[in-house]
DNA sequence: AAAAAAGGTTGACATATGTCAATGTTACTT
DNA sequence: AAGTAACATTGACATATGTCAACCTTTTTT
């Protein structure tokens, strides 16, 4: 038995018909091309995406199923085209230490894994049911060497990724408690309606119950 | 008067011959050459590697003076051929929080203001005379454009970098200060060797009496 | 509707880390 | 050699955060 259906069976029981599927299927890579040509220069030709196109498969995850789990070697990174996914470690106590959460439009995958290729010591599972478009390291290898704007795309993205992490370890050995969890707040806004505190919390190195106090003074101010 | 001389000045100063002075050139560049070959498929052709080396100048920035100031936007990426460096932001009371310690065949620059064109928020300076090979933002997109194995390269340190600072931040989430410690001198022992304390302490997001005291314990076993 | 599960808050207390001041040590400057 | 500055260590104490347990609310499951 199948315990993850595929993309293509999970839009139709979304929609309930096969016509509105291919037609989600559509405006899904339409969103993605898109995405694309807001990050590089010059738009992507037709048959340029026609070979992007075919290199993304959708994929469903379930809530709370893995798309990554600790000692595999990550195979696939995945564009969320819907829901929402967390990234964590887990220590010796068995305690789960979130470092990633993501929602719509940005990528989930462990670098280090797809890199070097060694089994990842990170968990990545769905906190909502989850569309993805997901792709695989040769296929990306292909597409980047081949079609310029996506190279561009990558770049600037590694470049954003890069940009973002390091101000987190600014925030990070610069912030009190109370701060990190301001900027947070203000910096993603839509995560902190889609994740609990206690996950928030696990993010920014906090336990819950400090977080919880954390916001009961800033009210008070 | 120059304040900063000029870095072939500063290698007659070092070397006190200018033939000498010549030859270091070389062996400069050609270290350089060595070091964008190791992270690319194809080596650089001589005419590729001339258009490289006419888009770096040699810098030298002495000990305590900066290569960039918070305020400034980041003009120049600089690669390290010699010499000790380190990033921070200063806080509301003046705190300094070092985000970043570079020696040796590392790259120093504020990736946010580089890419963004905004002023930047983090102090750059040298630790030790320092000497650098600077290049332009305007240079990197032509060459990363015109040349496939530096546009190979670019994306390969990017993603060494994205690996190396994730790490980072699992490691600021995850781990307590004993643990955190013992990474970096595991993952960076070159490092502890040519930063004080202090700053190795600041890295890590502690004081450098939590740091002499973790130590202190840490032998003690 | 009842039960269970997940999330959130609160209090009491333990622990880790920060702060401040004093002192020791080392390396550099004159 | 003396003096100074930078770095490191240590002690006493304050503060922030963690831990554990109880309790409450909300949501989900049965």
């Amino acid at each position: 038995m199948q315990l993850v259906p595929s993309a293509k069976q999970a839009f139709v029981e979304n929609v309930g018909h096969v016509a509105e599927c291919n037609l989600l299927y559509l405006l899904v890579f339409e969103n993605f091309r898109n995405y694309i040509n807001k990050y590089s220069t010059t738009p992507l030709t037709d048959e340029q995406f026609g070979v992007v196109r075919s290199c993304f498969r959708p994929k469903t995850v379930r809530k709370r199923q893995y798309f990554l789990q600790e000692g595999e070697v990550c195979k696939y990174f995945g564009f969320i085209v819907k829901g929402a996914m967390r990234q964590y470690s887990v220590d010796d106590k068995g305690v789960e230490h979130i470092v990633g959460l993501s929602i719509e439009n940005w990528w989930v995958g462990d670098r280090e894994s797809w890199v070097m290729l060694t089994p990842s010591t990170y968990n990545i599972d769905a906190w909502e049911d989850t569309e993805l478009l997901v792709v695989t390291k040769a296929d990306t290898v292909q597409i980047v060497q081949q079609i310029p704007s996506i190279n561009e795309m990558v770049r600037k993205m590694d470049e954003m990724h890069s940009i973002a992490i390091q101000k987190r370890i600014n925030a990070s050995v610069s912030l009190p408690a109370d701060k990190r969890y301001t900027d947070f707040v203000n910096s993603y806004p839509s995560l902190v309606q889609r994740f609990p505190q206690h996950l928030i919390a696990s993010y920014l190195g906090i336990t819950k119950e400090t977080l919880s106090r954390v916001r009961k003074r800033a009210l008070g101010k």
